[in-house]
Order: C-alpha cells, then sequence, then structure tokens
DNA sequence: GTTCCGCATGAATCGATAG
DNA sequence: ACTATCGATTCATGCGGAA
C-alpha cells in the first residue's frame, strides 16, 4: 500500500485507475455540490451533476474492500423555486452501479445559512447517503456509543482546543478525558441523527464540516490500522481525523491550493500530537 | 363545502372524485408504510407502492387550490438491508404529475423507540415532503416562530454605530448586514428541521404523529377557516389540530374501526374545548 | 487569567433588473 | 422568453481585544 497515508494531487477518477481492487476500507467524502464552490472547483451545472458523479463512483466501488463503507455527504440545492433531483437521480443510478443503498443519515446542523425568504425557512440539514458493496460490511458500534444524557452537545462543545487534542493524543480512540466520566454510567448507541455545529469561517482554513464529522464515521466503520479514502479531500478535514485515530488516510483533490493547505495542516499536527504526548503539563500553553 | 368537518368512510381515490376541483387548502397525510399500517390497510407491497399512491396522488393535485400545500410523512422502508427506493420514485413520479417538490422537511425524533441491530442504528427522524401546484403558495411564517437565541439580548443592548448602518465595504461578497432590523424582535424563524417529541398527550389511543407535528404545518400553511384534508386520517390527529386551530377539516379513511375512533375523538373534543374555555380553574382536574 | 463583548462571515435563495 | 448579475435578508460561531 504505498499509497497511505498520502495527499495526492489530482482528478479523483484518474488517480483511483492506479489503486488495487478492494485496498479501501471507508470512503468518506462531501465533494463539492452543484454550481457551489466556483472559485476553487469550477462548478458543475445541476443538470450535470449525476453524469460528472457516476464515472467517480464506479471507481469508489471498485477500490472498495467487500466490508467497507461509502459515506456521501451531499444535499441538492433549490432551482428555481424547487427542489433538485440530482441526489435523488444518483442514489438511483449508483444502485444499478452495484452499490447497495443501506442508510441516510441526517446532519442536523445547529447553525444553519442566514436568511429569510416568502417560501421557505433555513436548510438546516444535510444528507449523510450511506451505500456498501454487500449487506455485510463492518460496523463497530461500541465505538460511538454515549452516555445517557446527551454527551456530545454540550460537553464536548465546550472543551477547549488545547483539551481536544490533549486528551486524543493520550487515548486513541479519541476524546479521552470523557471515558473515565462514563464509569457507572448506563451507555446508549446513538441514532441516525447527528447534531453538530458547522465549522466557523473565521478559522484559517475553510472546512465546511466541522472535524467531529468525519470522526465519528471513522470510529463507527473501520478500526486501527484500516485505510480512509477521501476522493475530494479538500482542506484535510478527512484525513486529520483518520490520523488522530490512528488509521490510514488517502487525499484526492483537483485543487492545487486545497492540496497544500491539506498536507500543512497534517503536518502541523503530526508534529503537535507526539510532543503533547509526552509533555509535562505545563507545555501545553506554550504550544498555542 | 357540504364536505367540510366530516370524517368519510372509503377510499380517498374514490371519495375524493366527489370533490371539486380547487377546494382544499392544505393536505396532511402520513399514508400506511409511513406509520407501519400496513396491515390494516391490507399491505401494499414496496414495489407496488408508487403504483398504489399516485392515483391517489393525481386526485390530491386536482382538489388542491392553487396556492395550497401537500405535506406528505413518509419513510421508506428497509427492506433485505437495503433501503427500498420507493419514496424517491414517488417523487419523480409526482413531478410528471406536474407536483412541485418545493421542499424536505425533516422531522428529528426527540424520543424514539429503543432498539439494537447489528448493521444499523435507530431511525430517528422521518420525511415531511412538501409539493404544491404552482411557486406562490400561502404561508404564514409568523404563526410559528421561535424565541430568539441567548446571544441576541447582549448583542442588541449595546448596538454598535457599525451595527446601525449596513456595512458593505468590507465584504465582498455583498453579504452586507443591518443588524438594526433585529431591535424589537424576540421571536425568529424556524428552520426545516422539526425537533419534536412522539408522545402524545392522550394516552387512550396511539396515534403515529404527536398532535403537534400537524398543527405546527395548519398554522404554517393555513389561516382559521381554511380547510385541511387527511385522506388517511387514522386515528382523527390532523381532524383535531385542525379543530383546535380552528380550521376545518375533512378526514378520509378505508377502515372503519378508525373512522369510528376519530369521531370519538372529534366528538369529545367539540364537547370539552367550549367547557374547558368557560370552566374554572378547579374544573380541569375533572376532566381528565 | 478569566470573562465579556464586538465583529466578520458562511455548501443560500428570491426577486428585480439588465443584456 | 431566457439567462446573468446584483441587492436584500439573517443567525450561530469563533476569534481577538477589552474589561
Amino acid at each position: 500500500m504505498d499509497f497511505a497515508n498520502k495527499i495526492i494531487h489530482g482528478d479523483c477518477e484518474a488517480v483511483l485507475k492506479g489503486f488495487p481492487d478492494n485496498s479501501i476500507d471507508l470512503i468518506f467524502t462531501s465533494p463539492p455540490y452543484a454550481d457551489r464552490r466556483q472559485k476553487t472547483y469550477g462548478g458543475v451545472k445541476p443538470s450535470d451533476y449525476v453524469d460528472w458523479f457516476l464515472p467517480k463512483a464506479e471507481q469508489f466501488l471498485r477500490v472498495l474492500r467487500p466490508t467497507g463503507t461509502f459515506i456521501l455527504n451531499i444535499k441538492e440545492r433549490v432551482v428555481d423555486g424547487e427542489k433538485h433531483i440530482y441526489v435523488i437521480e444518483l442514489i438511483l443510478k449508483m444502485r444499478q452501479q452495484g452499490w447497495l443503498w443501506t442508510e441516510e443519515f441526517v446532519w442536523h446542523k445547529k447553525n444553519s445559512y442566514p436568511g429569510k425568504w416568502p417560501n421557505r425557512f433555513r436548510d438546516n440539514w444535510e444528507r449523510l447517503l450511506q451505500f456498501n458493496k454487500q449487506k455485510k460490511f463492518n460496523m463497530y458500534q461500541e465505538a460511538v456509543v454515549v452516555p445517557i444524557g446527551d454527551w456530545a452537545k454540550d460537553r464536548l462543545a465546550n472543551l477547549s482546543e488545547t483539551d481536544k487534542i490533549r486528551d486524543e493524543s493520550k487515548v486513541g480512540s479519541g476524546f479521552g478525558k470523557n471515558v473515565s466520566n462514563w464509569l457507572g454510567r448506563d451507555k446508549v448507541y446513538p441514532t441516525n441523527v447527528i447534531h453538530m455545529a458547522t465549522e466557523c469561517a473565521n478559522k484559517n482554513h475553510s472546512a465546511t464540516f466541522p472535524i467531529d464529522l468525519p470522526a465519528w464515521f471513522i470510529k463507527l466503520f473501520t478500526k486501527e490500522g484500516d485505510i480512509v479514502l477521501d476522493p475530494f479531500v479538500g482542506s484535510g478535514t478527512t484525513a486529520l481525523a483518520a490520523i488522530q485515530l490512528g488509521r490510514k488516510h488517502v487525499g484526492i483533490d483537483i485543487n492545487k491550493g486545497y492540496i497544500e493547505l491539506a498536507g500543512k495542516r497534517i503536518t502541523e499536527t503530526q508534529i503537535r500530537l507526539p510532543i503533547i504526548a509526552e509533555a509535562p503539563e505545563e507545555m501545553y500553553s506554550t504550544l498555542n
């Protein structure tokens, strides 16, 4: 697997043709939505979207392991007052390619784009479509159990950044600090609705989804050492999540600027993590 | 409108053929499958579902006023480990009938049945598909405003000078702001995610959705005196919501037992409501 | 050090106006 | 008629400077 732990510049369809069959455990990606991100991706028209995506999906199907999972974060846009149908058409066409449509998670966004219109409210959710190659796939439900009383929303959201980094370095599975709090409490499995805020734009990069989103799916569908692919890696959030959780990663993007940004973020994380892991408590403040 | 405020026994397709064109302001319904009543309806197979539903949808389209709205609460079943596609096929076919697919609300259930499966989590959300006859339809957004978030209290207490005027110079993308518009507001508009518990107030019957769900859409898409249709009225929750909000209702169901149950609930409500309205505080407890 | 507070801005959509 | 551009509307969040 000489492609592991790399960020590769190029069109994912062409790049993946050089990958062997059945070599990826999880594909998590958020492709550019139709007519969005035109500055960096050029913009695919809604009417062309399915034809643009399908040959890529065929490569995803080929490189995914039989027990692997493909999570596609997507949302159709409103065109001329009506919701466009390219997403549901894509589901139908991907099934014809051989994909199984096994689940649809909802990402209930805590903060959504502002605006007011006479005929609709703000769009506050996105689809996370789950596709598989076969009915039996790897799923590690214990990795995402939560204590009763709703942990993720309040507790985790208030953790400072240094707290998060420190905890994640100590415990490979992430959010280690809270694990001790779970002792003696009842744990429950989550549902297929994920309630998280979008990443704020004021950070130096422009990840549109929070790192907790890919992290959740990586924990759920892979184990340590498995390999996670994001064919539209953008600023590298999926790759970062994979690294922090002890998984291998492959990131592909057609945009050179994103490749450089993702590489920079990954390098910083890899330098910082081992230092923090061995550092005394006093060092934390100097790292910020 | 001699059909107003009635619960009618029969197949909705046949019954509605006796209704005039453009006579209904809102159709809100949760057909079989969405609420798992398939046994009482004779069990429509997933593969037959679209063909079964489409002629009914044609009648809905005919009787709905041009400014009216059709809200369809539905969720596809998982068949043999895979999500069935009859819902998305139905959307495509209804568009061919002339419907506009204008929105998809998500009902995020606050509490759902516990359960555990090896390859999926609990399903905690349902679709509420919005269809319209034309791009301009009646929508009374003010009827469903929600309390504003905490951020506004601090912000509006000390409006800065830049907040008072439109500040466009700093924003290249043309997204300005005029915070002074928010002055005096303590309510904001909701989003397209509805977070509501499944429990219902009256424990004597088993409504599949809480009365607050149809009530929310009735407030949003109708005004007092308008007429609300539920062609699969079941235990009558939609009709009850309409009555409590001062709207006219029509309920249709093919199941005789449901017709009687709905009629009983409605009669009780109509008897009880005026009593409660004039009763002293001490009387409430005797009514429960 | 904390907490407080101002401020920029984002996977958006509609309607009017211009070519 | 059909397409392209532009202005208007709006809320949660994180950052950074102030108290």
